[in-house]
DNA sequence: ATTTGCCAACCAGCGTTACC
DNA sequence: GGTAACGCTGGTTGGCAAAT
């Protein structure tokens, strides 16, 4: 049962305005490259930003990081040009009901940012895509979820690019979703598609929870909380500064040592390894106690990564020492594979998406 | 001569505070 | 409030050396 609300919101505009300023110079080969790669990414943004035109490099970030969120809590919160500002959910949409499927789907959506509808219909509809489809229909009308297709990344041996639609909360979204009281305390939402050219990759987080929050769960975990990779970094940076300040002399490393352990993130090679979503739960009753008489805190957590085929040795081999559980797709996995084809126990360590 | 693999450099996108 | 300056990781390229 649906209660139908008048249907006058706001629809949002799919493209703004190209500005047409005159490049200055003819770009180098470098310049050249880059400009495709924005090119590519605004072309798969709904919301995009003004072509590129002056050659220094501060005030284009500045310009083009308009909208980035402002607070870990409020991503997003700043001023977007591009979006009708709104201080409070709009009146069409308090206390709108919606059928518990639509609830799960606004959840996860809030949880993970961008997932891929096609992962939605599995987790959510038990695989029928029609019946998502229908919802996620719904949710667009009411200005509340927007969708997009990516372009994926192609593996150097096929010509043919696969597409796939990915979802998102509107910010009236999550404005709906806080006062529902769906949200678990502690979780943070989040809403709108960033970082274009990480889209893949972020949609895929998604994939590695489902595996890793079952198996949580199965173990008697609860109350399962997610952190995406921007809050996590967030806190670390935050810690990094405050360190820095009270002492500049001291040693980076040194700090950097002290922060990981602080937020037990692994320190590889002078580096944090930040994961790309950190699960929270509260342990079983087990675990609980266990902890207790060792005077650890409560609450556990486990750390999931990722991979991709444009990752590096390197980089595999931070992650796998950083002991997250790691991700990849079978199309990916190849490709991972001839990278540490030598090192046999880093690949059983990479469970399939 | 060509291919392959690695590294450094750069940019994107995220964060923070300081300063004008 | 806008800009500057700094931090981080991830993604991509060009350049170079080694291998074929």
């Amino acid at each position: 049962m649906r209660i139908e609300i008048p249907q006058d919101l706001p629809r949002r505009r799919e493209t703004s305005p190209q500005t047409s300023a005159p490049r200055p110079q003819e770009p180098n080969s470098v310049q050249r490259h880059l400009q495709s790669i924005k090119e590519r990414a605004d072309q798969s943004r709904t919301n995009h930003a003004p072509s590129r035109s002056a050659p220094s490099r501060r005030p284009e970030r500045q310009r083009e990081a308009a909208p980035r969120p402002r607070s870990v809590k409020d991503p997003r919160e700043s001023t977007d040009p591009r979006r009708p500002q709104r201080n409070k959910i709009p009146s069409q949409t308090i206390g709108m009901q919606l059928r518990p499927e639509e609830r799960k789907v606004m959840l996860e959506l809030g949880k993970f940012r961008v997932v891929r509808t096609r992962d939605l219909a599995d987790s959510v509809y038990d695989g029928k895509q029609r019946k998502l489809g229908e919802d996620l229909n719904y949710l667009r009308s009411k200005g509340l979820v927007e969708t997009r297709h990516i372009n994926l990344r192609r593996d150097g041996t096929r010509r043919q690019i696969d597409r796939a639609e990915v979802a998102t909360l509107t910010r009236d979204g999550r404005a709906w979703l806080r006062k529902s009281g769906e949200v678990p305390k502690d979780q943070t939402v989040y809403y709108g598609f960033v970082k274009p050219r990480e889209m893949e990759h972020d949609s895929l987080i998604y994939r590695a929870y489902r595996d890793a929050s079952q198996r949580i769960e199965r173990d008697g975990g609860s109350n399962l909380r997610v952190k995406l990779d921007f809050e996590i970094k967030a806190g670390v940076q935050k810690d990094i500064y405050r360190a820095r300040k009270a002492d500049p002399k001291r040693d980076m490393a040194d700090i950097k040592e002290e922060v990981a352990a602080k937020h037990s993130l692994p320190f590889v090679n002078g580096g944090i390894q930040i994961p790309d979503a950190r699960i929270e739960f509260d342990p079983n009753d087990d675990a609980r106690s266990q902890e207790a008489d060792q005077g650890s805190r409560t609450g556990g957590h486990e750390d999931i990564e990722v991979l991709t085929a444009a990752y590096r040795r390197g980089h595999l081999r931070a992650k796998a020492q950083a002991g997250f559980r790691n991700y990849a797709s079978s199309s990916d996995r190849a490709s991972i594979s001839a990278k540490i084809e030598d090192e046999h126990q880093m690949m059983r360590d990479i469970f399939d998406l």
